[in-house]
RNA sequence: GGAGAGGUGGCCGAGUGGUCGAAGGCGCAGCACUGGAAAUGCUGUAUAGGGGCAACUCUAUCGAGGGUUCGAAUCCCUCCCUCUCCGCCA
């Protein structure tokens, strides 16, 4: 959410940042708005500090001594009906304008950060750098042509439990998946990440908190009977972890790793990636993130993605590093780097990781301040995948393959792997 | 799901209609004392939004929302949450 202040003092400051988005918006009514809501806000602060006036006067006369029955203090029970009555209705005005106000800032995304570059679409982010030899033989089979020789996964039969979109990981496919994840985890921790196992149902307000409510309800699926939601990220949890607290300036950073399925719709998808683990109702991830005083979030940014990359150098799996232009930043995100795995058999780069800074965006939504002496500021809050287990199943099946068929796994996950290849299946499934 | 208890400041805990943003304690910070510390003493210690250069000041907040009243932490209604016991269950 933008500082309402922001709003009425400098709106055409928040057009122009956010037609760098592609946004064309028109905050001269948003502007109005706040100006009323804070002017009602005066009128009726300071009728009720007269009514509070009369109110003590009342109980400081029948203290001493004074008939409560009297017309002194009749006269003042009027003249505090009367009042009552105008600040009902101020109220009842002040409540629709509140309303109306946050409403729209809540759907109104980040804006980009300076440093973020222009441009219109996902054509204009611009490769920072790579990492890695990407294999370019000819032939290579995509991840689901080896999985299926191997039996890793089984996408029909997951239809009939659920819907297209949906996966069971068998035998080996499974085990790499656990391994993968507890591999990530345990990589993380090692460099001083707190892990948290969050809820993956989610209320509205944690929704909103992180910035996928109210504009993206359509993106998350949602639980008929109660207030509750699939969570499309652990990001959500995450950031609701320390909804509402103030935390001393001497805790930050906070930095925390959490697996957590990812539930979302897709909506919009339709007919993209449908074969394979790469976009998938439900997904497995790891992520990370952390809580940082304002002045430290940029350098935080650099560190986040580093320990992103961290998991792809570890598992040998060749990707490049790209800057998210303003057009193609996400909603609660002011920067973002996107980490790209080479996928061999599709023959591109494919998002496996995205790093964000939000700024104080998700903190203002839901109030997560700290404390530097005697005054409280919103902090700012980074998220980054590290990484999209699926997608890195994927990379290591199409990155690994062998003429033989069968595929050579990094070294890295033998330990919890417990092999460093995988075979082709010789029972059916 | 049934029965009961309860939600007050960073924490504990008092407060059942009158100047209560809220006693007391703990914790924390500053100062004094000390060679240094402990102990002790004094002072301070919520958040948000307005106004003011500032000192300061106004409004709101005692789980949430309504209501009664000149006046509500305190009375009434609705909801949410927590705890205990029983049932059920992984």
């Amino acid at each position: 959410m933008l500082d309402q202040r922001l709003v009425r003092e400098n709106p055409s400051f928040i057009a122009h940042e956010l037609e760098r988005r592609g946004m064309k918006v028109d905050l001269k009514h948003l502007q109005e708005i706040a100006q009323q809501q804070r002017d009602l806000e005066e009128i009726r602060s300071r009728l009720q500090a007269e009514s509070n006036r009369i109110g003590k006067q009342v109980g400081q006369l029948i203290k001493n001594g004074i008939d409560p029955n009297s017309a002194e203090i009749k006269d003042l029970r009027h003249e505090g009906n009367a009042i009552k009555k105008k600040v009902a209705a101020l109220e009842e005005k002040e409540k629709g304008v509140v309303a109306t106000l946050k409403e729209q800032l809540l759907r109104l995304p980040n804006l980009p950060s300076p440093r973020c570059p222009n441009g219109r679409s996902e054509k204009d982010n611009q490769e920072k750098r790579r990492w890695g030899n990407p294999r370019n033989e000819k032939n290579l089979k995509t991840h689901w042509e080896i999985a299926e020789k191997i039996g890793l996964f089984d996408t029909e039969r997951s239809a009939r439990i659920s819907q297209s979109r949906f996966v069971t990981l068998i035998n080996q496919g499974a085990r790499l998946e656990r391994a993968l994840i507890n591999f990530m985890l345990d990589l993380h921790i090692s460099k001083g990440y707190k892990e948290l196992l969050p809820p993956v149902l989610v209320n509205t307000a944690s929704l909103t908190g992180s910035g996928q409510l109210p504009k993206f309800a359509e993106e998350s699926f949602r639980c008929n009977e109660d207030e509750l939601w699939l969570t499309p990220t652990a990001e959500v949890p995450i950031t609701s972890f320390h909804r509402d607290e103030i935390i001393p300036f001497n805790q930050l950073p906070l930095r925390y790793v959490a697996y957590s399925p990812c539930f979302r719709r897709e909506a919009g998808s339709y007919g993209k990636d449908t074969r394979g683990l790469i976009r998938l109702h439900q997904f497995n991830k790891v992520e990370l993130y952390w809580f940082v005083h304002p002045e430290d979030s940029e350098e935080a940014h650099t560190q986040i993605t580093a320990d992103a990359e961290a998991v792809l150098q570890a598992l040998e799996l060749p990707y490049r590093v790209v800057e998210i232009c303003t057009g193609d930043l996400g909603f609660s995100a002011s920067r973002t780097y996107d980490l790209e795995v080479w996928l061999p058999g599709a023959g591109t780069f494919r998002e496996i990781s995205s790093c964000s800074i939000c700024g104080d965006f998700q903190a203002r939504r839901s109030s997560i301040r700290t404390k530097k002496g005697k005054s409280t500021l919103l902090l700012h809050t980074l998220n980054g995948s590290g990484l999209a287990v699926g997608r890195t199943m994927a990379a290591l099946l199409e990155n690994g393959q062998q003429a033989d068929g069968s595929i050579k796994l990094p070294s890295a996950i033998v330990p919890y792997f417990g092999s460093n290849h995988l075979q082709p299946n010789e029972v059916p499934n």
